[in-house]
DNA sequence: TGACGCAACATTGAATACAATATACAAAAA
DNA sequence: TTTTTGTATATTGTATTCAATGTTGCGTCA
């Protein structure tokens, strides 16, 4: 039977947090005082600085003994250092995708791919950018390499906020689309190879 | 003027686990026990617990909620994962490096190459371990990509106790030196298309 | 008027105390 | 004898307390 996952509070306290800064709540630069955060998540110092501890590992907040810790804002140049990991990441995973997707998996992307483009058409951009993700996140999962995926995972998730501002502006709109053809042509014409 | 940098204690503790498990003075499924290892380094429980919470996110240790945590075995499969994906990294290292790294960067990896080959000859393996550690070390640095080189770092520690235990059976000695020198005849090759 | 120093306050770091949960073992019932 | 259940103990999770450090602002002196 399914066992039941417990989630310690500690976690459940860098979830809230982690989507806090994604969403834009504690933009760049907010500094996270212990005791104020205490109060508006009403739970006790201990477990808010545990939690605290794995954003830092996670390189989403930054510390600074004494002083307490506050929202990283990464520079352009960190950004697209970033960015060029996650690019690395997803090329390799797609590499790795074509030689472990299963058929019925490789199909799963096409149906998701036609899904997008409609959605692109529409100008659908929220619908977009869902897919898009999911795209993704299924090529890295497809690659079946568990240590890939956690390394994607937490990295896309760092990119989130950043990745959702730049789509609203639109020349960052049709630049990514153009990469992600790329992306998908590079996987198809590689899935080609692979079924050779 | 540089910048002291303190040591926070939770900092220190991580540290020293990090080392005993690297070191196999933990072997994997080491029950760390709370109380135990607060009375072995003398902290409190709150810096250790911190400390912990680090590792846990470095995918060193694994925690059950209220059964403690212990030191990660990971399978063969995981190990490939691993290593895999340090491959890949390093591969993508290489070709940033090669685009970013200076002339006298790749003259100090010339020369360290020279040097893991005479210690080869020699039999030297820890000697020999240390240089091909700090050339893998030196190509992602080189990479000039910050975040690549701290996703490297830690895979990389993550593998130390497992590369270091498998580099003292001689059927890997042999592949190791094998796959090296063919991510070095990768770098130069790639270096010489850099200069056309 | 400006710079230095000191003191009061705010905030984080660490330690301890208390609560919740799991494990082990023994006693009782089938 | 075996299984079950309750209780004691060990261990982790959380809260609270105390200590160390940083910051701010005012007052004094040059």
């Amino acid at each position: 039977m399914e066992p039941i996952h417990r989630q310690p509070l500690a976690l459940q306290v860098a979830s809230r947090i982690r989507d806090l800064i994604a969403t834009d709540q504690f933009p760049p630069g907010t500094p996270l005082k212990e005791v104020n955060l205490c109060k508006q998540l009403s739970v006790s110092r201990t477990p808010l600085r545990e939690a605290l501890k794995q954003l830092i590992a996670e390189g989403l907040v930054e510390q600074i003994p004494y002083r307490g810790v506050v929202v990283c804002n990464p520079d352009q140049a960190s950004i697209e250092q970033m960015l060029e990991l996650l690019g690395a990441l997803e090329g390799f995973a797609g590499e790795m995708a074509c030689l472990r997707a299963t058929p019925e998996e490789i199909d799963a992307i096409r149906v998701l791919t036609q899904q997008m483009h409609e959605t692109y058409e529409k100008d659908e951009r929220l619908s977009y950018y869902k897919i898009n993700q999911s795209i993704h996140r299924s090529i890295v999962e497809f690659s079946k390499n568990e240590e890939l995926i956690r390394s994607h995972e937490k990295l896309n998730s760092r990119l989130y906020r950043i990745r959702f501002l730049s789509n609203r502006r639109t020349d960052r709109w049709h630049t990514a689309i153009e990469e992600h053809d790329a992306i998908l042509r590079n996987l198809e014409q590689r899935e080609g190879l692979k079924l050779n």
